[in-house]
Parts: structure tokens; C-alpha cells; sequence
DNA sequence: AAACGGATTGGCT
DNA sequence: GCCAATCCGTTTC
């Protein structure tokens, strides 16, 4: 059931960010566990993506743990409010990375809505990059930790998408990439409502 | 040591 | 639709 430590030593990061659509993320805080099935992702493609943290080389202390091998997770403070969750593939010193932006409640679901505040039928709970850490309760806390662990880890149940039903849009939020702003690299589940708002293109 | 700005969200108009 | 919230990593002085 959880994705193996080889899963996300694939080089090809673009493969993973649409192979991940449909696994099941996981997380257990304090004991309570929440899971929600992946239904929106972003890839970002290492030292050669002008989107990417890591673009040029840029080797920070936040953006170290990108260069380790695949399997880690990277969190980080957007807008001083937000957590975002990334997935680390490939192999070491390749700092690719995918973006959860969605998930569908699945599991722990009177958690989910006790931190969200909201109940789990509104798409806004789990909405975007922002909502969706904050639906499973993730934070710096989990920055870095292994996602085969107890804390956050990620299942295959075997959910399948046909290739027509994923779509293959440019990302969000990163207009001053340039030329690659423009680069299809943001996947999701068409007519998922837990799907973030900028689905229109 | 200080200023800058962002893989965004949600509340108000 | 517009805009404020809010903080830390990065850049600049």
C-alpha cells in the first residue's frame, strides 16, 4: 500500500506529477490520522526551471533539502500565512519537486473540517496549495521528515484516471518564470470540485 | 542589520 | 473582483 522508497527516485518528474494523481497522502499529528486522494499537482523541474526555487543552483538552506534524493518532504511559508507541501523526486543532487495544489477528503474527514472550519461537501477545504496542507494538518514541522515514516507518507489504492480525463495546463502563480511560465506543467483531475479555482484557461 | 517580496487565501465590495 | 494579512528566506546595504 505505501509507495515504496524507489517510487520517487524516478528521474522523470513530469511522469510522477501525473502518476501521483489518485495516490493517497497521509498524515498522522498528534495521533489523529487524515489522508485525502491527490487530485491536482505541480511539477517543477530543478536547477534548469525558472519557477523553481532551486532555478540556477541555488543552493539555500530552505532549499537544501530539494537536492536530497527523492522520497523527502519540502515545506515552506508562502506569504508568511501558507504552507506548501512539495513532493522531492529523483535522485540525489537533482532538486526536482511537485506541488500538491488539491486533495479529496478521504479519510478523518471531522478532522479535516474541525481544521478547516468548514465542512468537508465545500470544494474550499481542500482547494489549493495552501488549504490542502492545512486540511492535513501540515506544517514546518513536517518539512524535510521521509514520506515512507509514521508522520506523512503516501498510498497507491489503486484509483486510476484515463490520460482524457487529466488535464495539462501551464502553472499557477509564477508569471515572472518567463518563458516558462507558459509550460504545461500543472496536472489535475477535470471536473474534481476539491480542484483549486485558476481551472479555466 | 534592514528591507523586500512571494508555488496564496478568504473576506469584503 | 479586489485587496489585506503576515513572516521568514533571500538579497542588499
Amino acid at each position: 500500500m505505501k509507495l515504496p522508497f524507489s517510487y520517487y527516485l524516478n528521474p522523470d518528474v513530469l511522469f510522477l506529477a501525473k502518476d501521483l494523481l489518485g495516490k493517497v497522502l497521509y498524515t498522522q499529528i498528534n495521533g489523529e490520522i487524515t489522508a485525502g486522494i491527490i487530485v491536482e499537482t505541480e511539477a517543477y523541474f530543478g536547477i534548469a526551471d525558472k519557477a523553481s526555487h532551486a532555478y540556477g543552483d541555488r543552493r539555500t538552506n530552505r532549499t537544501e533539502i530539494m537536492y536530497s534524493r527523492g522520497g523527502v518532504a519540502y515545506v515552506y511559508l508562502c506569504y508568511g500565512i501558507h504552507y506548501m507541501f512539495n513532493v522531492v523526486t529523483s535522485v540525489e543532487n537533482e532538486p526536482h519537486a511537485i506541488l500538491i495544489r488539491a486533495i479529496e477528503p478521504l479519510e478523518g474527514k471531522e478532522i479535516i473540517e474541525r481544521r478547516r472550519n468548514m465542512a468537508v461537501e465545500k470544494a474550499a477545504i481542500s482547494s489549493g496549495p495552501g488549504s490542502a496542507a492545512k486540511a492535513l494538518g501540515i506544517n514546518m514541522a513536517l518539512n524535510k521528515k521521509d514520506l515512507d515514516g509514521e508522520e506523512i507518507w503516501i498510498e497507491d489504492h489503486n484509483i486510476k484516471y484515463n490520460p482524457e480525463n487529466i488535464a495539462e495546463v501551464p502553472r499557477v502563480g509564477i508569471a515572472y518564470a518567463e518563458e516558462h511560465a507558459l509550460l504545461p506543467w500543472r496536472f489535475f483531475v477535470k471536473g474534481n470540485k476539491y480542484v483549486s479555482k485558476p481551472n479555466k484557461f
